[in-house]
RNA sequence: GGGGGCUUAGCUCAGUUGGUUUAGAGCGCCUGCCUUACAAGCAGGAGGUCACUGGUUCGAAUCCAGUAGCCCCCACCA
């Protein structure tokens, strides 16, 4: 009558109860991208009429291989597009690298200083190619990372910032801004990198809290100022004192002191009732045999120091616009390496910044015009790439105006066209953009766009071109010169939305994919990218690129350090992929990202940073390979045929499904991957795999008779299709493993592949209550009754009956359909309904008011258990006086450290709660 | 100086817009199990006055105010 037990040899042959993720990832991936299930074309939408659904990558530079920041970045990316690609859509995810030009020049210069040569010593040309070798290799690398860990990106497509295409749309960018008059040159003072000899945009100085300090100088008047400092001095201005030999002198306050050297002004604000009467009067600049004038101006705080303010156009932004302001000198005192030049003393030429200041200060207390030092935490600026000091430093760059272009960007945040998640990002991108400054987007490197203006040594001409000219537009000269610098690498990487599908040109691509979706990045490139391709998208497309910013967490390390290549703390997401698999890597990564959070990871001890990913990864893979031994190779029929035969835990399962679909689904559009892959987590872990499994398994093995297996086997081929399915953007290698192996029921359509296959929409038919209510009460059950098993003691194979009363008409169901079942996996030979609860026993009471009364007697060795008992509640009474002796002893309690003694009460605390648990328990046995 | 955020179990974090959550998860910890899918596992368990104070409410981890600590972003105070 009963089938025989089968098992499914050729199955559980060829699938290892352990998952090794390298026998399956790369054969499959080759399969995938072989198919072209990663290429869209602009005609799935235009002409098959599919919603498009596109993400640009954010292009990681070419400076180094991808850490595990990028793992979690790509990662999120590859979830969306093939969660949309299931749901039907031309999903095209657009993959690029970026040349990152001081980024990829420092470190090729720091290879050839290893090499003892300079970029100057190669020459322009040959640094060039030496760059673009380096840069070609570390991009190689790059692309193949992401293949490792599975991104489905369309490699058709994929761009680098200095491609010709590219770069074409770059000069024809900076030509119809300067058209606009949107780019300018001029002379200003911008954040300038001594070590890497370049201008700065204001983005690239990070600012850094320092503990620096306040130099305070005494900056004696001119003859012809005496009596008016004697009268300021005496009508209280404490800034004005009198030197030993008699002259009148002024204090300013600096935190550079060496910049004193250039200075061409005092400073006051022209409220200023102390001092107003001294402006115009000279001073003597020290050190120099200057003299410079004291000048009024608004920006100074009358409140802040003494209320004057030196003033050095050369090296400060404000002052710079204060000697604008007044017509002052500008004396440029500092080489381009920050060394003291020829505007300066002799005796202080050639000295680094740093030693000037030293010698300066030294200066000025020799001379006793030092009036003290003070302690003054400050920002410092540093350059983002080599972390040197910035050097404000006034010269001629390029400049993009800004404010026109945050117009229409700001009103898109503003509007809800383009939305952030998390939503505080809106507001922070909303401050940036109302307070936008130009863009500084010269760079004194070499690897780069060239800036496309020629000059003229001819007639002066300023020619800017979309070709390169040949002779001077305005006198026929062939003597033009070009620009030596090169652009910001923001400037080609803003413009990627359109320009990586074919812009200028009008192409179909550009009529399908833009705008855009969802651009998925760190808040750190908020400013630096995201909002700057908003600003380009209006600009030039009349639209935003994209609608939705998802801003994740970064990846730092255990103690909260950011991952990095410079402080050796960064994993490689291939050595985690190898080690755990790219499921493992991702899933751990995911289940990790709760929205806005960071990631923490323990670069030196992968096992445990890993283990969640590899642990579900393996589950899974496991949970599947039982299915699929049990299904065997028999035809199993579809969920139709069979659906009079359903048990209650099929209805089950299926109806937790639908409800896992939805919630997955929900939060998807959300972005909530956390909570994505916590439902999956105990969809497929806690009910697919520790209750449906196990209530199934006397089923597949035929103990029910055929028709419930059928049904059985029915169930768990959809059940395990559709875990397949919401599981597969998550951890797409495993579950297209599995998926393969799956067999299907003849008449049903089969995807071609799991990647392609639907995703799972809501089946309202599916919900059943009073299933999901069923087994919940009979989980509840079987959950206290091995609690109360384990509790006293009952040995783990002893069957046991089980006495119920008060049962519900739903548990009472479940006990007579799967009764044995369930007392399968609480170890109960049987349960009996309204029992007397006679004799010795454990009980307790479910939710639902259902009492459980587990009889004892013959099942454990009752005098043993109380001697047991008895034993160790004496143990615990001897270890509580010794304490309570000990807190009772007022000596102690005052002498000894309080930590000491609060120990001591944690310890009677806990050794009074277990004691109370134990008499409890021994007073059920003695009871009886 | 301005703006934003955080504080929940030993650690890292959820908590769906005040009420089925008796505040959850993963990792870690304790106990017992190699139960023929999985020891990367199974079963059971310990551990939290939800930073503090006050308020609103029938009801607060959730809303409001204040206090303390931490973090991030922006900024030209010499």
């Amino acid at each position: 009558m009963n089938p025989k037990p089968r098992r499914a040899d050729d199955v559980s042959e060829t699938l290892p109860p352990r998952l090794d993720p390298h026998e399956i990832e790369a054969r499959l991936y080759r399969r995938w991208s072989d198919a072209g299930y990663f290429h869209v074309d602009a005609e799935a939408v235009t002409e098959a009429g599919r919603d498009s659904y596109v993400i640009m990558i954010p292009p990681p530079n070419v400076t180094s291989v991808l850490h595990m920041g990028h793992g979690l970045n790509n990662t999120i990316q590859d979830v969306l597009i093939r969660w949309r690609r299931m749901q039907g859509q031309a999903a095209l995810w657009v993959p690029g690298t970026d040349h990152a030009g001081i980024a990829t020049q420092n470190v090729v210069e720091r290879q050839l200083r290893e090499e003892g040569k300079s970029r100057q010593d190669l020459g322009r040309d040959d640094f060039e190619a030496r760059v673009r070798d380096f840069a070609e290799e570390t991009r190689g690398t790059i692309l193949e990372q992401l293949k490792v860990i599975g991104c489905s990106c369309d490699w058709d497509r994929t761009y680098f910032t200095l491609d010709p295409g590219l770069s074409r749309a770059v000069r024809e960018v900076f030509v119809r801004l300067y058209e606009k008059g949107l780019v300018y040159r001029g002379e200003y003072i911008i954040n300038w990198c001594p070590r890497c000899l370049t201008a700065l945009s204001n983005e690239e100085a990070e600012t850094e809290e320092a503990s620096g300090r306040l130099w305070h100088l005494r900056y004696p008047l001119a003859a012809s100022a005496q009596g008016a400092a004697e009268r300021a001095a005496r009508a209280g201005a404490e800034a004005i004192g009198q030197l030993e030999d008699g002259r009148w002198y002024l204090t300013v306050s600096t935190t550079r002191p060496e910049t004193m050297l250039g200075d061409t002004a005092v400073a006051v604000n022209p409220g200023d009732e102390r001092y107003g009467k001294l402006v115009g009067a000279d001073v003597e600049l020290p050190l120099t045999g200057r003299t410079i004038p004291i000048v009024a101006d608004d920006f100074v705080d009358p409140e802040f120091g003494s209320g004057m303010v030196k003033v050095t156009p050369a090296h400060d932004p404000n002052d710079f616009e204060i000697g604008q302001r007044a017509g002052l000198d500008v004396i440029d005192v500092m080489t381009q390496d920050a060394r003291i030049n020829e505007n300066a003393p002799e005796a202080f030429r050639g000295m680094d910044r740093f030693e000037a200041r030293k010698a300066v200060v030294a200066a000025f207390e020799a001379g006793g015009l030092l009036a003290g030092i003070d302690d003054h935490a400050h920002a410092v600026p540093k350059c983002y790439r080599c972390h040197t000091v910035v050097e404000p430093r006034l010269s001629e760059q390029w400049f993009v105006k800004m404010t026109p272009l945050a117009q229409p960007a700001l009103e898109a945040s503003r509007s809800g066209r383009v939305t952030f998640t998390p939503e505080r990002w809106k507001k922070v991108y909303e401050h940036w953009m109302e307070n936008i400054r130009d863009w500084c987007i010269s760079r004194q490197l070499w690897w780069g766009h060239r800036i496309p203006v020629w000059y003229c040594d001819r007639c002066d001409e300023t020619i800017v071109s979309r070709v390169d000219p040949t002779v001077c537009s305005a006198c026929g000269s062939g003597d033009l010169r070009q620009d030596p610098d090169v652009l910001d690498t923001w400037f080609s990487s803003w413009l990627v939305p359109f320009s990586s599908f074919g812009w200028p040109e009008e192409t179909e691509d550009l009529r399908a994919f833009y705008p855009g979706n969802t651009l998925t990045t760190a808040p750190e490139i908020l400013f630096f990218w995201v909002a700057r391709m908003i600003m380009a998208g209006y600009e030039f497309m009349g639209d935003t690129p994209f609608t939705q910013v998802y801003l994740h967490g970064t990846v730092r390390d255990s103690v909260g350090r950011k991952m990095s290549k410079s402080l050796g703390n960064g994993i490689d997401p291939l050595e985690a992929a190898d080690l755990f698999g790219a499921d493992a890597l991702r899933f751990t990564l995911l289940s990790a990202a709760a929205v806005g959070t960071d990631i923490y990871l323990d670069p030196d001890d992968l096992e445990a940073s890993f283990a969640p990913g590899r642990n579900f990864a393996n589950k899974v893979w496991n949970a599947g390979r039982f299915a699929l031994m049990s299904l065997g190779d028999e035809p199993v029929p579809a969920l139709e045929e069979v659906a009079a035969d359903l048990e209650v835990e099929d209805r089950w399962i299926l109806s937790r499904f639908n409800h896992t679909a939805a919630a997955v689904t929900k939060e998807l559009e959300r972005f909530r991957l956390h909570e994505v892959s916590e439902q999956l987590y105990h969809y497929v872990w806690g009910d697919f795999a520790d209750w449906y499994l196990e209530l199934v398994k006397p089923r597949m093995r035929g103990y029910s008779g055929d028709a419930s297996r059928q049904a059985a086997r029915a169930t768990l081929v959809v059940a395990l299709d559709g875990i397949c399915r919401l599981l597969h953007p998550l951890m797409p290698f495993v579950t297209t493993a599995l998926w393969d192996k799956l067999p299907w029921p003849a008449g049903v359509d089969r995807p071609a592949e799991l990647m392609i296959a639907q995703w799972p929409t809501d089946r309202p038919e599916a919900d059943d209550e009073a299933a999901e209510r069923a087994i919940g009460e009979a989980q509840e059950l079987v959950t206290q009754i091995r609690s109360l098993r384990k509790e006293y003691g009952v040995p783990e194979g002893k069957g046991v009956t089980v006495e119920l009363t008060s049962v519900g008409e739903l548990l009472a169901g479940v006990l007579e359909v799967r009764g044995e079942a369930l007392g399968r996996l609480a170890r109960v030979d049987a349960f009996v309904l309204d029992g007397g609860h006679a004799g010795v026993g454990a009980s307790a009471v479910l939710r639902s008011g259902t009492e459980v009364f587990l009889p004892l007697e013959g099942l454990i060795d009752l005098d043993r258990e109380r001697e047991r008992l008895s034993e160790e509640i004496g143990r615990l009474e001897g270890q509580m006086k010794s304490v309570k002796s000990k807190l009772e002893n007022e000596k102690f309690v005052e002498r000894a450290p309080a930590d000491v003694v609060q120990r001591e009460r944690d310890k009677a605390d806990t050794y009074g709660e277990q004691l109370e648990k134990l008499r409890v328990k021994r007073d059920a046995l003695e009871s009886h």
